[in-house]
DNA sequence: GCAGATAATGACTTAGAAGTCATTTACTGC
DNA sequence: GCAGTAAATGACTTCTAAGTCATTATCTGC
């Protein structure tokens, strides 16, 4: 942080950090865009929640929409790359390797800031067609190839069924779909224990491919 | 829908007609509420499609708060009830039950205007918890009792593991949720076909619960 | 320690949408 | 047909939040 040579550490109201405030008035845009929407936030609370005045962000952003963009363009970080190559030299067997990926898949949803990313494209995709296709570009079509690509794996062992199921691996996520979804939805009036419905997930998936 | 007949001699501008009047607004707002969400809609719009003027809308809801829930409840039909009874009397085997209730489910998603409650509960829900409370108790919790009760007789009768997935049957209807989202995200991106996905998913699902 | 340069401020303007209400007009019963 | 009524209107007020800008305070190099 900034020093300053007074008693206090941090006195000055005014302190100058362009480096830092872009940021800073990211992460304070994102959380207030994720639970009020973009049309219900006020800027205003948004600068708050930076520790800044309304038109400080004008510094930096041309408008509420440019921050709003900036703020998601930020969040979506496509992590998916390298998996893709490992997958061929993972040593066990398909089913293990799901229940190393699925694990992660949950921890990425539900540790970082990704479920709070997914409701605002839910809410928002609609009127900010860009936003949800930079989105489904960068992050939801990797994911989707990975799937496939693991599926696919278990096919050619003879360890997964080929059919339906296999054809469409979408299939094999969606309950983590629908865990983030009623996180965000009914989760405070009937909580769902993550780990517990991870083992479902599991469990069902698992045998829903597996060779007889 | 519900417009003026113009070729008919149905010319007066100021036609009063009490019954009809908040349907028409409710299924009006309904629609504007779900593409643009609570904050973005204006009443004018409403208005608008609903053929009348703002200050109608005033005669007959007391706030756009009143108007957004009282739409909402209209639409949240609990069609559950008699089904639940009907289980018993149900002569086949547990899988073609599910056969039979999981394209009802997407034929309810899909045809009507259910996915479009979804998505406002998912936007709007954080900020008017008694519709998403309303929501969650008058229809989600009684789809997943007879998701429970359907699954607990393929498990009585020998048909189903019991085990991870049989505990929380919630997870069988998952990918019917993912396709919803889906299409309210990224179909105009990468549409999805309902029908080969519901075929994937009762394949799945059939597969995931059988008995060995 | 001084003089630019510029980050940050907060008071301001502006735009737009919620909500109000006096007036107009269609309908009703007589 | 007429008079009373209330549904519908549209012009109005009010309020809120986006966006602007002249001023102020901090930082930098000298």
């Amino acid at each position: 942080m900034g020093k300053e040579s007074s008693l206090a550490p941090d006195t000055a109201k005014r302190r100058r950090r362009k480096e830092a405030r872009p940021a800073e008035i990211i992460a304070a845009g994102l959380a207030e865009f994720a639970d009020r929407g973009f049309a219900a936030t006020k800027l205003e609370d948004v600068a708050a929640r930076a520790g800044v005045v309304k038109g400080t962000i004008y510094r930096y952003f041309d408008s509420k929409e440019a921050l709003f963009e900036a703020a998601l363009k930020a969040q979506i970080a496509p992590v998916f790359d390298e998996v893709l190559g490992s997958l061929d030299r993972f040593p066990g067997s398909t089913a293990d390797l799901l229940r190393l990926v699925v694990p992660t898949i949950y921890r990425e949803l539900f540790g970082s800031g990704i479920h709070v990313l997914m409701r605002i494209i839910i809410a928002e995709g609609g009127r900010f067609p860009a936003i949800a296709e930079f989105y489904h570009r960068e992050s939801i079509s990797r994911g989707k190839a990975i799937l496939e690509a693991i599926v696919r794996r278990g096919v050619e062992r003879g360890e997964f069924r080929s059919g339906a199921a296999a054809d469409l691996p979408m299939v094999v996520i969606a309950p983590a779909v629908m865990a983030a979804v009623w996180k965000m939805t009914f989760d405070r009036f009937e909580p769902i224990a993550i780990e517990r419905f991870m083992e479902a997930h599991l469990d069902l998936v698992l045998n829903g491919l597996a060779a007889r």
